[in-house]
DNA sequence: AAAAATCAATTAAACGTTTAACCTGTTTAC
DNA sequence: GTAAACAGGTTAAACGTTTAATTGATTTTT
């Protein structure tokens, strides 16, 4: 490969020279810079970023994290649109992205101990629902810069979906479709499900409805298989709930599964609502209504966080962004006539 | 940062000998090799991996090329599940995987570049379909080993999914459930399409099928709009096709989508067949009937195939590794009674 | 007992950059 | 006319590793 020592001795100035020629630093004539910019290109002089990041400390490499107890990865639909858009600010922005696993070659090691072998610049910690984890809290509290979403942490800037406004809406929504017996599994525990439980019963409480535990059950994300189960388990109650809150869109699947099973119909027998917003949730039968989540924004305002933390622009002490979402209406909720 | 320089004062070795101590080679004592492994993980010691690339010429990390013309990214269900699986298995291996884009920093590059900027010791060209593409041909045709998934190229080794084998699947499978009139909307012009073009052709042939071009519309891949137009045109021909083949699962809801405009319902009036098998397929009313496509096995084939092509294990000529997969029986094509 | 081989370490150069410190010649200031 | 400022360079050290070449001591061979 053809580096700056080539193009110097092409030039006959020293390296020093063609580096701050490169970097555009004023003292070098405009002159040398045009003929060692123009060499450079004939030799197709390339940096190399290893070594520039040897001496400056800074690799413009973003770390992700994207973990979580189900292990579903880029599969998960709504976690891979975040990231999607996180990939693409970041990229906009000159951010290489790089995921962060617990391992390079033969070393094994943590996530933190990743970030600082591959000296990653910053780390988005996307996808991981349980922040209570060894690795997870020995990364936030590193010196790395980190952002998360759906987290509320003291140490880093968070992005946080508006999970009070979204559950709100959604028992709301219930509420005046004339639904009184709202059920909700929800999902692992999280920030997200504490905000989200809490957002159901004081939406409850504000419309004078009663909190049954026998409705509240506790349920998993991104898991069919056990939202089936609790879905069959909340209807064969003696006093069944005419509408069920699921955790999540993919978990809705799992819903749909049980009803069929039981001969029930969406919505007819029973009504249904979701969370995410996923592109399949809208192509569901019948479709589902959901809080959907700005997965855009969310990917998007994570990158711009991180680097402006990188940048020192932010400091780690800054309130959550939070960002907000808008309910879904699909057809899986039945107007109830008695309302 | 503690360095090797940290470990080897404290030690008092030279650097040599924790460096060699730590690469476990043979001329440093067990005693020595036991005390500075102490020492290092006593002082928290973590390997740079930028310095060691500058020496090594090894990053273990793989680039990958993740674009294609719908640029729907990572949202594209298909390629997240084989990227998904590539990352597994990668990663598995001690690789980590970082994207390719065109910027570092304030530089723009081409792909090729970004790759040589990086160093990554290989890149895995995925989701990519148009392979005639000037940056695309650069990156093929250069040093870089690279794998790429549904591209037949000489120079480099080639994941291809069994295209032959589904199209044929899927018509013999339409033609098994009597129908004689079976139309084929095929994506963006590219090795994939015109495999299955052929296929389609050569089966219609082997069934004693007329080909007809008014029942061949070119379309675009992962595109429901483009398909809902085209869907919708074909079956307002004088001579109607009875069954449909879409490019792909996704755009198959555009198909779904025109035909709920036109208020004819599937598989009663018009049947559809889709391929991929995503997720997503199975959920759709009525489930699709598709080829699924085995992305677990493509991503991870890509891998291994990468990952031999950089420890030279194999050369760049080899004859690509066709992945088969399945015809996943839906409930979108009617079995017709004049069979 | 001398020569050869082996062991366990060190020295020093190199990978491709950046950058502080220094140098030299010209211009400006008064 | 001399000092100060500046423009445009160069030198050399440094970033954290790896590794070829070397050294010196001990062991083995004959």
């Amino acid at each position: 490969m053809v580096s700056i020592k080539d193009i110097a001795s092409a030039c006959g100035v020293s390296i020093a020279t063609v580096s701050k020629a490169l970097n555009n630093h004023k003292d070098v004539s405009e002159a040398t810079k045009a003929m060692i910019r123009e060499t450079a290109k004939k030799l197709g002089y390339l940096p190399n970023s290893q070594a520039r990041a040897l001496k400056t400390n800074r690799t413009y490499n973003l770390g992700v994290l994207f973990a979580e107890q189900a292990n579903s990865g880029l599969t998960h639909s709504h976690f891979a649109a975040v990231l999607n858009s996180f990939k693409n600010e970041a990229e906009s922005r000159g951010y290489d992205i790089t995921f962060i696993s617990r391992q390079i070659g033969d070393n094994k090691m943590t996530f933190y101990e990743h970030c600082i072998c591959r000296n990653v610049d910053g780390v988005f910690v996307a996808c991981v629902d349980d922040f209570e984890d060894a690795e997870i809290t020995e990364l936030l509290n590193s010196s790395v810069p980190t952002v998360t979403i759906d987290n509320k942490s003291p140490n880093c800037p968070a992005i946080v979906s508006n999970n009070e406004f979204g559950m709100r809406s959604l028992v709301e929504y219930a509420y005046n479709m004339g639904h009184r017996k709202i059920a909700y599994i929800y999902g692992d525990t999280s920030a997200v499900t504490s905000t989200r439980v809490k957002s159901y019963e004081d939406t409850l409480k504000s419309l004078n409805i009663n909190i049954r535990s026998d409705y509240m059950l506790q349920g998993r994300y991104h898991d069919p298989i056990t939202t089936e189960q609790l879905a069959a388990q909340l209807v064969k109650l003696d006093d069944p709930p005419t509408c069920i809150i699921l955790p999540d869109d993919f978990s809705a699947i799992g819903a749909i599964t049980a009803f069929e099973k039981l001969n029930m119909s969406v919505p007819e027998d029973i009504s249904i609502m979701g969370y995410d917003g996923i592109i399949l949730s809208q192509y569901l039968n019948p479709r589902l209504t959901t809080f959907r989540q700005d997965t855009e924004r969310i990917g998007a305002e994570a990158a711009k966080q991180l680097i402006a933390l990188i940048k020192k622009e932010i400091t780690g002490n800054v309130v959550p962004v939070v960002i907000d979402g808008y309910l879904e209406e699909g057809s899986s909720v039945k107007r109830l006539t008695d309302d």
